[in-house]
DNA sequence: AGTATCATCGGGCAAATTTCCCGATGCCTG
DNA sequence: CAGGCATCGGGAAATTTGCCCGATGATACT
C-alpha cells in the first residue's frame, strides 16, 4: 500500500483531462499512467496498463461510458472505476454502480473530494459525493417511474396524443370525446405526474422512454 | 504586449475550473489572476482585477454566462471574453457573440486550441474553433435553424431558462425582471418559432438541439 | 448633434386555459 | 346488488396567453 496510484482516466474533452491530470500529478503519490476518450480506448489500455484506478466520465460520445465500466469489469473484476460526472442525477450513480463502478462523484464538487475519492476506492471502498448520496436518499423516499402506472388506460392515451403536440380539439375528435374532457385529463395526468409545465411533463415523458427521439428528431411538424 | 496575459476563469465546476488553472498555469506568460463560479462573481471580480482575457463557461446555473458577458462589456467595452463551452451548436456561438464574447471554443478541442486562442483573444482577434467554424458555415446555407437565430439574446436565454422547466416566477427571480416580462417573451418565443404549444417547443427545441438530451435524463427534481 | 432602429422591460385587458369540484353513467367484481 | 373505479363532461374561479401599447436606453446612421 505504500506505493503510488496508478491511475487512468476517461475523459472525451482533451482539455479537461488535460486539466485533471495536471492536478492529480501534484499529489505524491498519484501517478497517471494512461488517458482515453472514448470507451473502446479505455477498455483497450486497461488491459494494456491495468491502472490500480480510472477516473472516468460517463457522458461520452456514443454511451460507451457505462459499458465500458461492464467491459473493464468482465476482464477483471478487481477493476476499481470511479466515476466522475456532470450529472447530479442520481440514476446515473445508480446506473453506473449497477455497472460496476466503485465510486461516483460530481464534478460540482472540490478537488479534495476527488483526491480523497480516488485513494478511497484504491483501498476498494465505495464513494459516494455528498450531493449524490442525498439526492439517492431522497428518491428512495420519492415516487418514481411508477407513477405512470397510476395512470388509467385512458389517460396514458390521452397522453400520448398530448406529446405529439396535438390540441385539445384534435385529440377530442380522435377520441371522439368533448375537448373539455381532454382538458380535464391533461390537468389529472399533471397532477398523477407531479409535473407544473407542459415542459417538464415533456421531459419526463422523454425520461421515461413516453418519447421516440428518433422520430422527434426527424419530422416535419 | 510582451508581459503576461493575465486571466480570469469562470466555470462552475471547481474542480474542472483547478484543472484548467493548473493548465494553464503552465504556460509561461499566462497568468490565471481570478476564478469565479457564476456570473455575478465574474462581474464582480471582473470589476476588481480587470483581467486581459476571461475564458468562460456560459452554462452556468442561474443567472447565465451569456448576461454576465453583457455586463461586463457594459462596464468595460474592451473586455475580452473568450467562451468555452461543451455546446458544439452554433447557436451557442452566436449568441455568444452576441453577448460580446469575441471567441467561442468547444471543450472538445486541443488544449493547444485553448492557448492559442487565449492569446489571440488577447490581441483582440476573433477566434472560432474548427467545429464551430464549420457549422456555422453550414448553416449559412441551410436554412434550418434560422428561426433560433432570430430570437434576440435575452430571448435565448429566456428560452434556455424555459426549457429548465423553471417557472416565469423563478426566471423573473433569476434575472431580476418582472414575470410578466418572462410571459411575455415566452409568448415572442413561441411565435418566432412558430409553435402553439410548450410541447412542441421543447420538442422543436430538441430537434435543435437545444436541449442536452443526457442533461435531461439527468436533472434533479 | 439628431434621428431611426432595435432590444428590453412591463402595464393593460380580453380571451382562453387551467385548476379544482362536482354529478352522471356504465362496467366490473366480490 | 352494492361498492369501487374509469370515463365523461359541466361550472366557476384563478391563472395564463395573446396581443396591444408606451417608455427607456443603447447603437447606428447621416
Amino acid at each position: 500500500m505504500s506505493n503510488s496510484i496508478r491511475i487512468m482516466l476517461v475523459d472525451d474533452h482533451a482539455i479537461v483531462r488535460e486539466g485533471y491530470r495536471a492536478l492529480l500529478q501534484k499529489q505524491a503519490n498519484f501517478e497517471v499512467i494512461a488517458e482515453a476518450c472514448d470507451g473502446a480506448e479505455a477498455y483497450s489500455l486497461y488491459k494494456e496498463h491495468r491502472p490500480d484506478v480510472v477516473v472516468m466520465d460517463i457522458s461520452l460520445p456514443g454511451q460507451s461510458g457505462l459499458k465500458a465500466i461492464e467491459r473493464i469489469r468482465q476482464f477483471d473484476n478487481q477493476a476499481k472505476v470511479l466515476v466522475f460526472s456532470m450529472h447530479q442525477n442520481p440514476s446515473f450513480a445508480l446506473q453506473a454502480t449497477r455497472a460496476g463502478a466503485l465510486g461516483y462523484i460530481t464534478k460540482s464538487s472540490d478537488p479534495e473530494v476527488l483526491i480523497r475519492a480516488i485513494v478511497q476506492i484504491s483501498n476498494n471502498k465505495h464513494t459516494l459525493s455528498a450531493d449524490i448520496a442525498q439526492a439517492l436518499a431522497m428518491e428512495k423516499l420519492g415516487q418514481d417511474q411508477s407513477a405512470i402506472d397510476e395512470l388509467t388506460v385512458r389517460e396514458f392515451e390521452i397522453l400520448r396524443l398530448l406529446l405529439e403536440a396535438k390540441s385539445s380539439q384534435e385529440i377530442a375528435d380522435l377520441l371522439n370525446i368533448s375537448p373539455k374532457t381532454v382538458a380535464n385529463s391533461h390537468y389529472i395526468i399533471k397532477k398523477k405526474l407531479g409535473v407544473n409545465s407542459d415542459i417538464e411533463l415533456t421531459r419526463l415523458a422523454i425520461k421515461m422512454n413516453l418519447v421516440n427521439l428518433l422520430e422527434l428528431v426527424d419530422e416535419a411538424t
